[in-house]
DNA sequence: CGCGATTCTTCCGAGTCGCTTACGATCGTT
DNA sequence: AACGATCGTAAGCGACTCGGAAGAATCGCG
């Protein structure tokens, strides 16, 4: 899973990045408003943390272009506590939710994985796929009760398929959500991760449609 | 659209339900955390407002038994302002929003509509034609509920057939929207994915019209 | 009924795609 | 400094897909 933050403070800004970071996710981090609008505009993100008060774009504005433009990604919305009238603008302009500043890291910790988690279309914070369980909340993961021992490279690449299940999931749509910006397109490294990963939940979980991608469901699901 | 409120202060309640059927909502109200459990497992709701610290039964606990019970619906949590852990134990259980008491109105009505409104964005693109299933979002297809086995190519023809059913599409049609730019008009490639395609789903969806096309439709749809 | 045009089917080689295995580089830890 | 774990690259191999060709079948028309 991949992650904007829009945040002029530098110091919040990393201190957001380290504990998502620290999470699994994949950072990407913009300091002003036109830097982070361009960002949202060109990468494919699972979640956007954004800043209402920024230099060059208000933060309001970026929104509205982004959801302008039918970028749909859930966005995060950071605001100073006494803002009210912000947070409604905000969430009329398309935000999915908002935290007040200050706030506690882990807020917008369980705030984000819910927003992923809503945007895949999961009502707990547990998916589960046939025999295997993904425990978004604690990054774990088991097969028959049995708990996983994943690299965070491929409980990445689990997460993101389990959250698109019964979707075709692309090669490049993997890498863009398990790297940040520059990573050489065309290497086999998916493939390798694949194959690795059905050697730890076994084979029959992940389909591979041929020429377009990989699916991940249940087996026996007919359809 | 409608709401349930699960709120033990009359007041509060009250003052809610006015506010969200003054905006065109139709609202069920509940007193304690029973009653809202029973009745947002009987009712189907658009979305739920859940305030946490419920008589009879905790509101996470509600939550919890509700998506437990598969039942998705959007849930907006009531929180006490200084209660930042519930709201992430709310979260994480399922919730997709909280408003820390105490709040605007209009903060809540906004943030309804924002559940709402993501709510509806997951319908599953499905098309139907007779026996046949196309799921584009999933890119499969199933006849009678058996999956196909596709091809890249035999599916993209079998997409764009479904997409103009009841149409006649002729082969440059299709050539021109199954390859890029420059492909060799002049040779039976369509043909041959038309059998295989037909061999699959079964010869009477796909009716061939002599000198013009073909044609997709349900069989026995008179014309 | 017969002929030409169109469409269907079968077959097969070429090329692509994906899986596996092995290896070297890097990083963090002991 | 050495070790183990993890990650990315490369190469070989097997399987599958694709598309062309040729002959059979079908249709429309006179």
């Amino acid at each position: 899973m991949r992650i904007l933050i829009v945040e002029d403070d530098a110091n919040l800004n990393r201190q957001l990045a380290d504990a998502l970071k620290e999470a699994g996710y994949v950072v990407d981090q913009a300091f002003d408003g036109e830097e982070g609008h361009y960002l949202g505009d060109a990468e494919p993100y699972d979640a956007v943390i954004l800043d209402i008060g920024l230099p060059e774009m208000d933060g309001i504005t970026v929104l509205e272009k982004w959801r302008g433009d039918g970028k749909t990604m859930p966005v995060l919305i950071l605001t100073a506590r006494d803002r009210w009238s912000d947070k409604v603008a905000g969430i009329d302009a398309g935000a999915d939710d908002y935290v007040a500043k200050p706030f506690h890291v882990e807020e917008v910790l369980a705030r984000i994985r819910a927003l992923i988690r809503r945007a895949a279309g999961h009502a707990s914070s547990e998916i589960v796929c046939g025999p295997v369980r993904l425990d978004t909340k604690g990054s774990k993961a088991t097969v028959r009760g049995v708990p996983l021992k994943l690299t965070s490279h491929e409980f990445r690449l689990l997460s993101y398929l389990m959250h698109h299940m019964g979707q075709v999931v692309s090669r490049t749509e993997l890498v863009e959500h398990m790297y940040d910006q520059d990573f050489d397109r065309d290497s086999n490294t998916i493939e390798v991760f694949i194959g690795r990963l059905r050697k730890k939940i076994g084979n029959d979980l992940i389909e591979t449609v041929r020429g377009l991608g990989y699916r991940m469901q249940a087996p026996g699901n007919g359809n």
